[in-house]
RNA sequence: GCCAUUGUAGCUCAGCUGGCCAGAGCGGCUGAUUUGUAAUCAGCGGGUCGGGGGUUCGAAUCCCUCCAAUGGCUCCA
């Protein structure tokens, strides 16, 4: 009988029989580590526990404590799923059920239409199979046995994979009772493992994503190890739909939709447009120290401008349709960018003038499809923190460093940790497709790029085929409160655009040449970025973001001449404040003010009137005593200067 | 755009297996109360039951259609 080594993470070795599993050697170490154990690594590879071990090797076993094992969990889950589908409905087809971060799904093709019923039944036959406890086994093809026994069982969209496979490769599967799936693995030992789960929803998703296709329904589901994790999870959902931006905007009075008006236009109310101006204002400031120069642009503009820029060839679906003025096409702007270029050559520039930048805080609009509206990220109006930066070659790498470095002084002001720069690169094979057809000045440009972020020290991923067709450009990746992915920050390089408007500069040499363009807008635009604050403060805004600031309660109406005194100190010093005048009870005022997340409240009354003081009430710190008028007011109008982040929303 | 779900008062929701004048709580308004750190009491308003069409003696309720929102797919700031 021959013998391998198994080499444990301590370093000790094992020696045992060829073909001993991983689930084997856990048993041998001990039951309780057999019963906690979902799968193995060895060389650093995922199998399943049955899986039999030919080799020396090192390894690792999966307890049910790693997110590893709790991917496996979810995908088996994703089959668990899939088995009950195939039992209650024997004709539906399934096509790919893959676990994501903290649930799983599976995309069928069946005539029935998913409902909520019907996910209770397919939950129920879930349990009933998890109580089977089948085993679940592996097993390997190959390609033309597997093509065959999935045109057996009329798996079309199974068919379909294998074919695209290549001839020599082996394919696996798994079965559990009667059911069979085409996976690569690994999967938990039995469906015993699956105990605690819940399905989510059912959706409408093409086949492999292309809306050619036909479209499937998609069910999602999520699979713990335990109920506490799945309760939490579930509550973790719950608490997210609290912050979501719309319901917040709702109950805040930021921001509000009317169908007469149409969808994607958002109506910004009076406590919105201040969180606007002071976003503003912000933007303004730090591009007034980056010396950037304020620039206006109309919304609307000759077609002809739009062709010149290529916009009505790559862009026109997104786009509202023309609007004949006197016999000629005109277009409401979905970009800045032509209009920059035209201030840009207004007056002729030379080399001294560099680098020039454009900003404005312009209106576009855009014609997005009706289903990808979503609140206020995802708008038909919208306001960009844009501009433009002309430059010289030799600039540009130090440029683009800065509008990076820009980011993360917003990022730093709002406290926003968690994010992903993505450096989007062309890809050589659609060079004159998809991409302009300059292979040097992509590579060079991409180079150039590449050494900016390694220089300023900044980290990012790259992602290949996924540039503006008139550069690379770096996208800041962000997560709202419900989970969905955004595109924040973005910073564009273009390289072919002012070739097209003719843009050049005389050089020091007295020759004429042509800028680079760097598009940026660190805020994003109002909307989605006012939409992104409110689910990462919870609506909890630090104060000098806050509508409101401060609320003056009187404890009876008898403090109020001298409740408006207050107000003036608080006013005169650019202090949002307001007195809460009606005749309800103190302890009422405090509450609305609370659910109205005002951050300070002054409770005045007879003790205040006789010292000339206010009583501080702070949110999320209660009750902070008596202070002066004036010396409250003064911190406070620092406080807001200085753009601190509260107690309540440093962390997120 | 596509698939599915939903749409009743300013907000949150009940009613919807067709049938008494369509309900509740909160908010609003009026009055009383003059209040000390998360809800004072009473009264009064308020709805073309998303729009249009149909079935029916009768429609918030059933059917069709349009609009909008929601969950996704695809795409993006």
């Amino acid at each position: 009988m021959k013998t391998i080594n198994i080499t444990l993470p301590d370093n000790s070795v094992k020696v045992v029989e060829m073909g001993t599993s991983g689930g084997d050697i856990a048993m041998s170490i001990g039951e309780g580590l057999y019963r906690a154990s979902i799968a193995v690594k060895a060389n650093g590879e995922m199998q399943d526990l049955h899986t039999p071990l030919n080799q020396d090797a090192t390894l690792e076993i999966i307890t049910s404590k790693s997110d590893e094992a709790h991917h496996i969990l979810m995908h088996s889950a994703a089959h668990l799923l899939a088995q009950s589908i195939k039992e209650i409905f024997p004709t539906a087809k399934i096509a790919i059920g893959p676990a994501l971060i903290d649930r799983f799904y599976y995309d069928i093709d069946v005539e029935e239409t998913i409902n909520e019923d019907i996910l209770v039944q397919l939950e129920k036959k879930m349990k009933e199979i998890s109580k089977r406890n089948l085993q679940v086994k592996r097993k390997v093809f190959p390609r033309n046995d597997a093509l065959d026994l999935f045109k057996k069982l009329n798996e079309d969209y199974k068919v379909e994979i294998i074919s695209e496979l290549d001839e020599s490769e082996e394919i696996s599967a798994y079965g559990q009772g009667d059911f069979i799936d085409l996976c690569r693995g690994p999967h938990v030992p039995s469906t015993g493992k699956i105990k605690f789960f819940k399905l989510l929803s059912s959706a409408g998703a093409y086949w492999r994503g292309d809306e050619k296709n036909k479209m499937l329904q998609r069910i999602y589901g999520t699979a713990w190890f335990s109920k506490e994790e799945l309760n939490n999870f579930l509550h973790t959902l719950e608490e997210a739909k609290k912050r979501d931006h719309r319901k917040l905007g709702k109950e805040l009075g930021l921001f509000a939709f009317d169908y007469e008006v149409g969808p994607g236009l958002p109506l910004w109310l009076p406590n919105g447009t201040i969180m606007v101006d002071e976003l503003e204002a912000l933007a303004k400031e730090t591009e007034d120290n980056a010396d950037y120069m304020r620039v206006r642009t109309p919304h609307l503009t000759k077609g002809i401008l739009y062709e010149r820029s290529g916009h009505l060839e790559h862009y026109k679906e997104s786009m509202y349709p023309a609007m004949d003025v006197d016999g000629i096409d005109y277009y409401v702007k979905p970009m800045n960018c032509p209009h920059h270029h035209k201030i840009f050559s207004a007056t002729p520039k030379s080399y001294r003038d560099l680098p020039y930048r454009l900003a404005e805080y312009g209106t576009c609009y855009r014609y997005e499809k009706s289903g990808q509206l979503f609140g206020l990220m995802r708008v038909r109006s919208m306001q960009m923190n844009d501009a433009h930066i002309y430059c010289t070659k030799k600039q540009f790498k130090e440029e683009f460093l800065n509008v990076c470095q820009m980011y993360l002084y917003y990022f730093e002001i709002f406290g926003i940790e968690k994010y992903q720069m993505r450096l989007s690169l062309h890809d050589p094979a659609d060079l004159g497709g998809k991409y302009v057809d300059e292979p040097e000045l992509w590579l060079e440009t991409e180079q150039s790029v590449r050494e900016a972020l390694n220089e300023g020290g900044i980290n990012y991923v790259e992602i290949p085929g996924e540039a503006a067709f008139y550069g690379p450009k770096i996208d800041v990746q962000v997560w709202s409160a419900i989970g969905r992915e955004f595109t924040l920050a973005t910073n564009q390089v273009d390289f072919v655009i002012p070739g097209k408007f003719n843009l050049k500069y005389v050089g020091e040499d007295g020759g004429e040449k042509t800028p680079l363009c760097i598009h940026r807008a660190p805020l994003s635009t109002h909307e989605r970025f006012i939409g992104f604050l409110i689910e990462h403060f919870g609506g909890d805004f630090p104060l000098w973001l806050a509508p409101q600031q401060v609320v003056i309660l009187p404890v009876s109406d008898k403090y109020l001449d001298y409740a408006l005194q207050v107000k003036n100190c608080f006013k005169e010093k650019g202090i949002r404040v307001k007195i809460d005048q009606r005749g309800e009870k103190i302890g009422a005022k405090i509450r609305d003010a609370e659910l109205m997340k005002v951050p300070i409240m002054l409770i005045v009354g007879e003790k205040e009137v006789e010292k000339k003081t206010v009583s501080v009430r702070r949110r999320h710190e209660g009750d902070l005593g008596a202070q002066g008028c004036d010396t409250f007011s003064d911190e406070l109008k620092l406080e807001i200067t200085e753009r601190k982040r509260g107690k309540s929303n440093s962390q997120n």
